[in-house]
DNA sequence: CTGAAAGCGCTAACAG
DNA sequence: CTGTTAGCGCTTTCAG
């Protein structure tokens, strides 16, 4: 059995909750019998029991992660940043999958707050981010922080780019990269699917280019899917000559396609991604894209996470929108 | 505040202690209270409190999973392995990064066995797995299962390939495909580091081949490190026409020093990593490798652990071997 | 089948 | 500065 404060207060003759304070510094105690309890326990090793702490301070020091998918590098990059401000204050991070699924993304976020989580960090899956769900954390009074997509009329905090900035930086790039046939390999029914969209159909209108329906496709969310996505796109009678992918697997499956198919990229399709994942330099074609700071995207959200968690009524929703950046690398640059 | 059992009991004008025997189902309980009490508490939303529930039963229901890097996708993909395989069961997995690092790792370890979870996975990042550690979780009496590195001289569960069977398969391999300098980029102190040098020696000696003190050479772990390593290889006066990279990463990172120095991959030299990550197919050269099945380590790891937490007294230690496969890309097929 | 008593290990609030 | 009292929400044990 592992040691208690009783253990600790027997030992050393005094109550419970000398030894209580002492451990915790509290403030009306002496130098010395702090002193004496600190020593004890490390004798004894001892290791505070954070399931009773919690069920008497209703603190957990757990936040809760949802992201639709670990495997995707770039929210393996958000972790890190939220690991990085959330661990030296004591929280350990839960991280959940909801594989791109609305129904397991809300499994995953119950659980979560059943097991008392003190804050949640999600990477929503749904375009519409259920008003019953958000009503309920909210009734559990769990403060949490939307990342990476913005589910349509939720006032809640959010921590991510605009997309349709990222639609339209990487489209206009790829017109002034001499790309006149643009396409688009659309993503999932997710929250930032859309924006996306829109950016690269206001980027058209913007050049004077019409939009061309056969021109937007399905191009799922992972390299398999825009593989298939970019084999559409190639059968077209007038391939496109310039594609703005999803995000950056989505866009690697697409230069593979390309490739096989003979062509050449970017002379002859040029290509860009989204998010900057770390290996897209060492893609087939070293892969062009627009930079999301996945990381300072995790760090923000742990920071104003935190600050919701500290505040002793929620304080209102805030929005911080960081700014997308384009990195040209070779699968795009034509001159 | 949320609905307490005893809420239920008050309003349903039976004892608390029936609820709880009606939530659980409970055997001694009538047909009739239960189902009173199951749609009360379906009408109240009720949820039970996880932590005090842990307080008594001493289970949390949590599994704590240590890596040593989020971000190489290998370890991402073993989280999935293990999270199918926990979730329906229904625990909750806390992944940790120790950034490769000793220090980090103990200190993570300790944390989530302080927080009590009920079992560990751990992908050991120190070549020694601590004695003291070791002692200091079973003393707790926590079950743990190590995978994917087998630190030496200890008895512990372990699931994962033999790390001398990967550096063989991989050297051989390059020796079949005509290479005769073949090299190793050599990883981190971590545990199976040595254990895949000692196959490349293996190999090489099998094949008659005399060592190249110079051709082993340390590589690091991820892309960057390995770029650094295959640089110093090129320069060599006898560079080598195949490398052996302790992974993919690694490998990944060769390839791009090489193209760049102006040589072909693998006409003038192959390169074969380890891990078959699951962009391996995507890089600059669709990429050679030794699958190790990363999914179904996680997979086996976790129902290892499950039996071993399930279990009334701790089972003897066991160790599952699963097999390395070799999957030839165009990285070193030169034939 | 139902319930009363005791306690998991800790902390908040207050009294000495 | 130290200690007492009273729980947190639940389960285990055992008596009705």
């Amino acid at each position: 059995m592992a040691v208690r404060m009783k253990d600790i207060a027997e030992d050393l003759g005094v109550s419970l909750m000398t030894v209580s304070k002492a451990l915790r510094s509290h403030s009306d105690i002496s130098e010395e019998t702090r002193n004496r309890v600190l020593k004890r326990a490390r004798e004894l090793d001892y290791q505070p029991n954070w399931i009773a702490r919690s069920l008497v301070t209703r603190r957990t020091y757990m936040v809760g992660f949802v992201i639709p998918d670990l495997m995707h590098s770039f929210f393996a990059e958000m972790a890190k940043g939220v690991a990085r401000k959330l661990g030296p204050l004591g929280y350990q991070i839960v991280i959940s999958n909801s594989e791109e699924d609305a129904e397991t993304e809300h499994r995953q976020i119950e659980l979560l707050v059943n097991r008392n989580v003190d804050g949640l960090i999600v990477a929503p899956a749904r375009e519409k981010w259920r008003k019953s769900l958000a009503d309920n954390i909210r009734s559990r009074k769990v403060p949490f922080v939307l990342v990476d997509r913005m589910p349509e009329r939720v006032d809640a905090n959010y921590v991510g780019a605009r997309d349709q900035d990222i639609g339209e930086l990487a489209t206009a790039h790829l017109f002034e990269q001499g790309c006149r046939r643009i396409a688009h390999l659309q993503g999932p029914a997710a929250p930032n699917s859309k924006g996306r969209l829109r950016g690269y159909q206001h980027a058209l209108e913007k050049q004077g280019l019409k939009p061309v329906p056969e021109y937007i496709v399905d191009g799922g969310r992972d390299d398999a899917t825009g593989y298939e996505g970019m084999r559409r796109l190639l059968k077209l009678s007038a391939p496109p000559d310039g594609v703005f992918c999803y995000n950056d697997p989505v866009a690697a499956g697409a230069v593979k396609a390309v490739l096989e198919s003979g062509l050449r990229v970017p002379e002859d399709v040029a290509i860009i991604g989204a998010g900057n994942v770390h290996y897209s330099d060492l893609l087939r074609v070293p892969l062009s894209t627009i930079d999301q700071s996945s990381t300072l995207i995790g760090e923000s959200a742990a920071d104003l996470l935190v600050h919701c968690m500290e505040a002793k009524t929620a304080p209102p929703p805030k929005r911080i929108f960081i700014e997308p950046k384009l990195v040209v690398r070779e699968s795009s640059r034509r001159r």
